[in-house]
DNA sequence: ATTATTTTGATAATGATTCTCAAGTTCAGG
DNA sequence: CCTGAACTTGAGAATCATTATCAAAATAAT
């Protein structure tokens, strides 16, 4: 939707690959869920995978049908599942919208999400980690995982206005 | 983990009430909300009020069902949309799961999970809580809601055994 | 009581996701 | 390259939670 930015995609290693190798790795990475490697799978992978932002099944499904192939609701649905299972993808759901997925990078971060409009922001934050990590000790646990999300309005006047305007909290 | 497990709603004040002094709190809060009292809206707030646990539109509509009105899924839902709007409940939304509502008034709590057993403790850090809203400030939101959901291996014999000589994951 | 205003609940509609299954594709072996 | 068994696809039906419709019933101000 919107396009405030947030923290780039930063990667850090070597992005330079020919289209045969990207092919490559995207067959790589199908073969390890113990799929076999179709034209749909790989506009999917390629999809996600190239992305900086936080996909609904229906923008890659729209993405895919653009390109060439035909493609169906179920088979977007049916690999986003499957990589999320081996967790290449995570799945960020919100109450009544439609889930969200995004390549898994290996930098942790936490999201903030529009409640008006979807929007995902994400933010890693320090000092909240290391306050989880004392709250957990500090119960005799060891932290092994967590899950922060954050709800909230954006900033774009239209999400403002629908905040503004809806019954007061 | 079938269930959501919550705070016991460990009372706070006194709450020696006879049915008919509940019954005018509850209209009170009925014609807070510039609504009139029915049978149906006293039901469903006396539920959700007395519970102490979350409870689904499902459990409300079952629990209302057993004693004596008769009542529309239609009802329950406007109730509660009404109840959350005006902050007396609030609306847990998790995943593709039924939302769940709980009386508000319950303190803000957040939850950490042992993943070897199940068991659950409720925490409460206001740093945490700050620097949330100071990182929703910082990209521009305001803040709404959160989830926050530690999970690691409590301090029981049990299931620190359990994690030391388990393959990692 | 009267009656304007709300509320209700059966049922249809919605929207996201999953299921079904006939038809199409992949790939290991020959 | 063929073949065929196993796997995959996509159109549409099915689910599931939630919301919308709307005529009939209940409420509350007069
Ligand atoms: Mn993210
Ligand atoms: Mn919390
Ligand atoms: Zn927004
Ligand atoms: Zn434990």
């Amino acid at each position: 939707m919107s396009d405030i930015p947030l923290l780039p995609n930063h990667q850090s290693g070597p992005k330079k690959l020919t289209p045969e190798q990207e092919n490559q790795q995207l067959k790589k990475i199908i073969r390890e869920l113990g799929l076999k490697v179709t034209q749909q799978r790989m506009d999917i992978l390629r999809i996600v995978k190239a992305g900086d932002r936080h996909f609904t099944a229906q923008d890659i499904f729209e993405a895919v049908s653009e390109t060439n192939t035909s493609i169906g609701f179920a088979t977007v649905y049916r690999f986003l599942k499957a990589l999320s299972a081996k967790a290449f993808v995570t799945e960020v759901r919100m109450g009544g919208m439609p889930a969200r997925y995004e390549w898994s990078s290996q930098e942790h971060h936490d999201h903030l999400t529009c409640t008006v409009c979807g929007k995902v922001v994400e933010f890693e934050n320090d000092e909240i980690e290391k306050l989880q990590e004392e709250v957990a000790k500090s119960l005799g646990f060891i932290l092994t995982d967590h899950i922060l999300e954050l709800f909230g309005v954006c900033s774009s006047t239209h999400c403002q206005k629908v905040y503004k305007s809806a019954p007061e909290s």
